[in-house]
RNA sequence: GCGCUCGUAGCUCAGUUGGAUAGAGCAACGGACUUCUAAUCCGUAGGUCGCAGGUUCGAAUCCUGCCGGGCGUACCA
């Protein structure tokens, strides 16, 4: 029985027999005080009652207390406090039912259905193929998996994609860029393009491509030329990123081609609707989309007036796509210089009809990366570059999904290299795996002491503070869980790890486990094993592992 | 200029979506290993929640205006 769920529905009862009818603007918020002497829940609603029935606060909470029906086992103490608050305390009851309710629901302890199997999609990273994954994808890639975790934990059916711009501009460029460097690896001297990848990943793959093929393409056409080892180029970049993702431990159920847009003409059947629908026009050449009459600032183009599609418009039927595979909630993670570009998908969005609301955008903002004290810039162009890889092989996929996390999406993150290659020590991670590797521990030398894992325990022998603090914070998990996924914040997942592994600790310091008193003994295995159920479940919701030693 | 975003302890950040007396971790200082792992725990100290108004029973949280930092403001992707 969840304490919430119970306290809102006498609640409910108390107020029909003082007479007062819910309506739509009086909803019953229970919240858990600030201070512990208030409680462990409390409810404000006498004072939202207040002013529509123009009496004191603190007279309703004590009329409404006087009616409340509540079973003394589960509830042992109400008070009206403060302006009017309502305060309620749990009896030892109630806990006992709480941890059996863990130990019961063992991984599912914290999952929900109420997303009742609503489709919902979660593309994240998409980063251009031009190029090896950076640290700023490795950040959207952790909150991007993390989120889509939380989604299905709360009954959604949740796709993750991956969008590969395999088209276009960009790889025409790239497919320049190795050509050049392969000619030139040849003797020939064929120019470097104005806008070309520099990076040295640009001369190592034409050297593996002269390696593998030798000099086969020097003897193309240069268009043929380029358009292979564009191709090849950009087949070898995707496997490189998808075996590091991989390491990640994020799997995509699905890896979505630009080129199949393009190849089915679907952005031109999109601009046909659109001109149907009357929201195109021509100017200066160009072909324009009115989506300031959706919300957007100003127009924007659709085909430039060389007839080249823009990104934009191909951006627009691939999101129309992902409507018509049926999805009832679209999720993008883009990066912070992608925001300007938000209300312009919308506005093209709402033009073709789609539901206002089914499609929004979560902006990653930056990682700054600090090395000896000062800030690299990162960028494909200029060729320097922090790769995801490299920070994998420095601080492992735990660490860095952890850190990558625990901070709102919307904050830039200072990500000090000196700092996260020494994190042996004093470092969050280990502190929270670390008590799930003291909880295993400890069950296996009750073990070696032949003291088995009980079936059944006096749960009521439990009623230390810090047992009882143990519970409580325990029993925050499905609820804290479900919020991360609301309001899309999966930063409050690491945070509550902390808390619970800080009050784990220190149930630990203050209370042996395993001792001569095999009812307490057994109480307590319970617990600690309803803690290491929680702590499994976060962690396996972060990605991150959960040691059974260390 | 306009738009988005951030501003909370020396540092890095939380703050349960408007609740009661502002919270952690680092860093500083002082303690605790004859113990189920000290990768831990206990304690001390640290604050004009950028500033000023407003909304109401009640504001770090919502609104307005300033100040300061970041990003964006392409017929690039």
């Amino acid at each position: 029985m969840n304490g919430t769920t119970y306290l809102i529905q006498k609640l409910s009862e108390g107020l029909q027999k003082i007479g007062v009818h819910e309506t739509a603007d009086l909803t019953i918020g229970l919240e858990r005080p600030k201070i512990e002497s208030h409680g462990d829940l409390a409810t404000n609603v006498a004072m939202l009652l207040a002013s529509r029935l123009r009496r004191n606060p603190r007279e309703i909470a004590t009329e409404l207390v006087n009616a409340l029906e509540l079973d003394p086992k589960l509830v042992s103490q109400v008070d009206v406090a403060g302006a009017g608050f309502i305060n309620f305390k749990f009896g030892i009851g109630y806990y006992q039912d709480a941890l059996q309710n863990i130990l019961q629901r063992k991984d599912q302890f914290g999952s929900d259905t109420w997303g009742n199997g609503e489709r919902v999609q979660f593309e994240f990273v998409s980063a251009n193929p031009t190029g090896p994954l950076n640290i700023v994808s490795a950040r959207a890639a952790a909150v991007g998996d993390v989120l889509a975790n939380l989604f299905a934990a709360t009954g959604f059916s949740v796709e993750r994609e991956y969008y590969v711009n395999d088209a276009g501009r960009q790889i025409r460029l790239l497919g320049k860029s190795v050509s050049s460097r392969y000619m030139v690896l040849l003797g020939h001297d064929e120019p470097f393009p104005d806008e070309g990848y520099h990076g040295a990943y640009i001369h190592d793959l034409a050297q593996q491509f002269l390696d593998e093929h030798g000099d086969r393409f020097a003897k193309l056409t240069q268009d043929e030329r380029c358009n292979e080892l564009a191709k090849l180029t950009l087949e070898t970049i995707l496997a490189s990123q998808k075996a590091v993702l991989d390491d990640y431990g994020l799997h995509y159920d699905n890896w979505f081609r630009e080129s199949t847009l393009r190849d089915a003409n679907s952005h031109f059947t999109i601009l046909d609707t659109l001109t149907q629908k009357g929201h195109v026009y021509d100017e200066d050449g160009a072909r324009w989309f009115r989506s300031s009459k959706f919300g957007d600032e100003k127009d924007r183009v659709l085909v430039t007036k060389e007839g080249e599609p823009t990104y934009f418009l191909v951006d627009i039927a691939y999101h129309a796509d992902k409507y018509e595979r049926g999805f009832a909630q679209l999720y993008d993670l883009w990066g912070p210089d992608h925001h300007g570009y938000i209300q312009r998908v919308k506005a093209a969005l709402l033009a073709l009809g789609y539901r206002d609301g089914a499609f929004e955008v979560n902006i990653i903002q930056q990682v700054n990366l600090l090395q000896d004290g000062e800030m690299v810039k990162m960028s494909k162009r200029a060729g320097k570059i922090i790769e995801m890889k490299e920070l994998l092989e420095e601080v492992g996929k735990d660490v860095a999904r952890f850190f990558f996390v625990a901070r709102r999406t919307q904050s830039p993150l200072d990500f000090d290299l000196d700092l996260a290659k020494n994190t042996s020590e004093e470092n969050p991670v280990y502190y929270v795996q670390y008590a799930h590797a003291r909880i295993c521990n400890i069950i296996k030398h009750a073990e070696e002491r032949g003291v088995a894992f009980p079936e059944s325990a006096r749960l009521e022998l439990l009623d230390k503070k810090e047992e009882i603090d143990l519970i409580k914070k325990l029993l925050e998990f499905p609820d804290l869980v479900s919020k991360a996924a609301r309001y899309l914040e999966p930063h409050r997942v690491p945070n509550y790890l902390q808390e619970l592994a800080a009050v784990f600790h220190r149930f630990y310091h203050h209370h042996k486990v395993v001792t001569d008193n095999l009812d307490l003994t057994g109480a307590r295995m319970h617990l600690i094993h309803g803690t290491r159920i929680v702590l499994a479940n976060a962690l396996r919701l972060l990605g991150v592992s959960a040691p059974e030693r260390m």
